[in-house]
DNA sequence: TGCCAGGCCGGGT
DNA sequence: ACCCGGCATGGC
């Protein structure tokens, strides 16, 4: 790690939280769903939803391409915005297995061909993508999310106004491309930013990481919090 | 009880 | 290139 405050700010996350051992789920497909059913969604209803489909036992590339989208939507219902992500969940699984046949072949693409062909598909942005690519595939690729621009704004890290890229290019830029390091990272800033980061009601008073704004001199300004 | 959660798309400026 | 409305359930 190049930037100290980076390295600061995970030594503070880290010695909080301990290892979050993300992704939540154990197979390669049970990740990709996760990632597209949490879309701006509380995982408690990603949870439920998931349940479902292992209820159903489709919980596999053949499975979900074999059910009709009505009811995929159905099953997924407890995670909300169930006909759209039904149709994202079937945009991605057909991908697949028209274009590879199976996830192995899939996923033997390199990082750059991967990303392309994710991000391709439609229902798969920037956040989802990245989160399979990492979570999924194990590729050393940096996941931005509504917690990691908060928590950059909030430390003066970015500009406010800056985009998923330029945050992204914050983490690459100053971190050596390990996957791990990357995963833990990210999976410390979404359990850092449940108990102190969310958009209403933050606990910036009790938050870990002030050491780090103390450090660099910067007030507490919870208005744009 | 209203408000938010680990976004993304499409149409309008 | 932004900006905004729409999509929806469950929990606090």
């Amino acid at each position: 790690m190049s930037n100290p405050r980076l390295e600061e700010i995970y030594r503070l996350m880290f010695d909080r939280f301990g290892p979050q051992r993300w992704w939540p789920g154990d197979s390669r497909i049970e990740i990709m769903v996760g990632a597209v059913l949490t879309q701006n969604t509380n995982w408690s209803n990603v949870e439920k939803a998931i349940n479902n489909l292992k209820a159903a036992g489709i919980l596999d590339l053949e499975g979900l391409e074999q059910t009709p989208a009505p009811m995929l939507a159905e099953l997924i219902r407890p995670s909300g915005y169930y006909n759209i992500k039904a149709g994202r969940l079937k945009n991605l699984i057909h991908y697949i297995v028209r274009q590879h046949g199976d996830l192995d072949t899939f996923f033997s693409l390199d990082t750059t061909d991967l990303r392309e062909e994710l991000i391709s598909v439609k229902g798969i942005g920037p956040e989802t993508c990245d989160s399979i690519l990492l979570y999924a595939a194990d590729r050393p690729v940096f996941v931005i999310d509504a917690y990691t621009h908060r928590m950059l704004s909030r430390h003066q890290l970015i500009w406010e106004e800056d985009g998923y890229y330029e945050m992204q290019e914050l983490f690459t830029g100053n971190l050596n491309a390990d996957r791990r390091l990357f995963n833990e990272y990210h999976a410390l800033i979404v359990r850092l930013g449940k108990d102190f980061c969310r958009k209403k009601k933050p606990a910036c008073e009790k938050c870990p990481l002030r050491a780090d704004l103390e450090e660099y001199g910067i007030e507490l300004n919870r208005e744009k919090f």
